[in-house]
DNA sequence: ATGAAAGCGCTAACAA
DNA sequence: TTGTTAGCGCTTTCAT
């Protein structure tokens, strides 16, 4: 293993000047050739840890996220990973698998850690992740929810129900039945509700029902309500609990978008791969990603940056749904 | 902060009895209830890095993936995870997104990292590959491909494509129809092919395409194979590709499996979320992921561990196949 | 611009 | 069982 003192010894010049060669400190162009050279030669790297062990962070960043087989998960941490590759920054992944408890215990261990920032893909933000937060002193980014007085990049969950809301209004539907999930998810529970329901009123009808994130759980649930349903429109809080609508329909016999019409969120790859394919939000989850990334960075750079930043959704219409009559 | 040399001084030792006292060292009960109480005072933890900076090896194991948005991926991550958790690794991902010399890379980042151990989800392992394992001395296990010399966990491709092909024969079938990929991905365009032609041999025909992982190159290709195809049965190599043909036929007003029978690989999720459920072969992803952790665990403790495990493999008979009449 | 020297927090001989 | 003593590879004063 080569290390700086050999670098120092073959180029001879003291430790120091390397050190400083390597931080870009004051080196004269000469001694800078000379250590290139030798560098070069040896194929040098410094140690990560000793630098680190002075240096009081690293050049990594750690993420946590809900789950890792989520469309938005994927695409969102596939953004990072290729902004935090251009800087060489290592990408730490923590999968707290929708436990709480093991969100905080990761910032914790981020923390310890030295990474150099988090960013925390949130479903909800608790005191507790208040205080993690807060206590460790790494720069943190929230994706996907809202929390006051911390960085945050959301995808615009009311925009995009109200948007939809309209849409489906401007169809001429006026009875909808929705397919949501949990109030504990703000995002998607909460704001993209109240943008859908927003949307639509005053001049529709709207019955709720509360399933899972899960497809299978969605298509038990419809198997139940699209029977004896009087909706035209049955709007999905996800493309996977529409996936599961349109397949419970697809059992009853029941034809999309002739006898209702049925719309999701999220724009997930399969939604173009089934029959009739899904009318639906694309969110920039990739972009959001990538964004995330390249604040944070700014963010360690001491640099300043928006305390939220809000990404726009654009509807994308397909073949589930239509005017009605 | 607190050091090793706070807790030494305040439990009244030296800090090479506190090392030790960490390490499992011979350390007195006194002693160690001494340091027991002070460390539970202070809140004490050692830092990773001046631990790391003398040991040669850290608390992490780091995984190669070809690409962060696949069924096998997530799940072979999530058995993993699981299994690090339980032991207090660190897990590290790095997406090489489908570049082999991303890969390389990787493999000397992880061991210039130190970490205890490499999990390489391969497609393709190159001299490349083996010289840089070779190299840096950690253990690394490969998982989804065989390479001799090395520890791998395979799904049995051949097997599996065996089993298809003995299958769709038994229900009648002769003319196949193959979408497939290229053979550089030895399990999947290689093991796989060459187990479903041994198992449809003697008695089928079959006609081999060449598309790839991707939906929408397989619909665009189906779109263009099926309407003057004789073939009364479909194989495709995955479930996407699966997903795309089954796509194509719906366009193109084929019913399925009327008109011909349609099966894939890998029993994603999706394949029960359409229509009609697309027979599969389920391989287990996540058990593999728990079983590669598992033995690298087993490999870092320097303990044996068989050089290649086979995972079987299942037939998930659906509604996209039937008996030829 | 450069070098000498003192650590960073910990581990690992070696002696006692 | 315990303490003493060198470092691990690097950064960072402080002189020069």
């Amino acid at each position: 293993m080569v290390t700086i003192n050999d670098i120092a010894r073959l180029a001879g010049v003291a430790k120091s000047t390397v050190s400083r060669y390597l931080n870009g400190g004051s080196v004269s162009a000469k001694t800078k050739a000379k250590i290139d050279k030798i560098v070069a030669e040896t194929g040098y790297k410094p140690n990560t840890f000793a630098q680190s062990l002075k240096a009081k962070n690293t050049a990594m960043i750690g993420t946590i996220v809900p789950r890792l087989d989520s469309y938005a998960t994927t695409q969102g941490l596939k953004g990072i990973d290729e902004q935090l590759r251009a800087v060489d920054y290592q990408l730490l992944i923590t999968n707290s698998n929708q436990d709480i408890q093991r969100e905080i215990e990761a910032i914790y261990a981020y923390a310890k850690q030295k990474v150099a920032g988090i960013i925390l893909f949130a479903t909800v933000i608790t005191d507790e992740h208040r205080k993690a937060i807060d206590s460790s002193k790494v720069p943190v980014i929230i994706l996907g929810q809202q929390a006051d007085g911390y960085h945050s990049i959301v995808h615009d969950d009311y925009q995009a129900g109200y948007m939809l809301g309209k849409y489906a209004v401007s169809l001429g539907h006026r009875i909808f039945t929705y397919f949501g999930v949990f109030e504990d998810d703000i995002a998607v529970g909460q704001k993209r509700k109240q943008g859908i329901l927003d949307g639509i009123k005053p001049n529709g009808k709207i019955k709720i029902i509360e399933t899972t994130f899960a497809i299978e759980a969605a298509y038990q649930k419809a198997l139940q309500i699209l029977p004896k349903m009087e909706s035209s429109y049955v709007i999905c809080a996800t493309d996977n609990i529409a996936l599961g609508v349109l397949k419970a329909a697809h059992e009853l016999k029941m034809v999309i978008p002739d006898q209702f019409s049925l719309s999701g969120f999220g724009d997930y790859d399969v939604t173009t791969a089934v029959f009739p394919m899904i009318t639906t939000i694309k969110f920039p989850y990739y972009q959001s990603g990538v964004i995330a990334a390249e604040n944070l960075y700014q963010l360690i750079e001491g640099e300043k940056i928006p305390e939220i930043i809000k990404l726009d959704n654009q509807l994308v219409e397909r073949e589930s749904t239509k005017r009605l009559k």
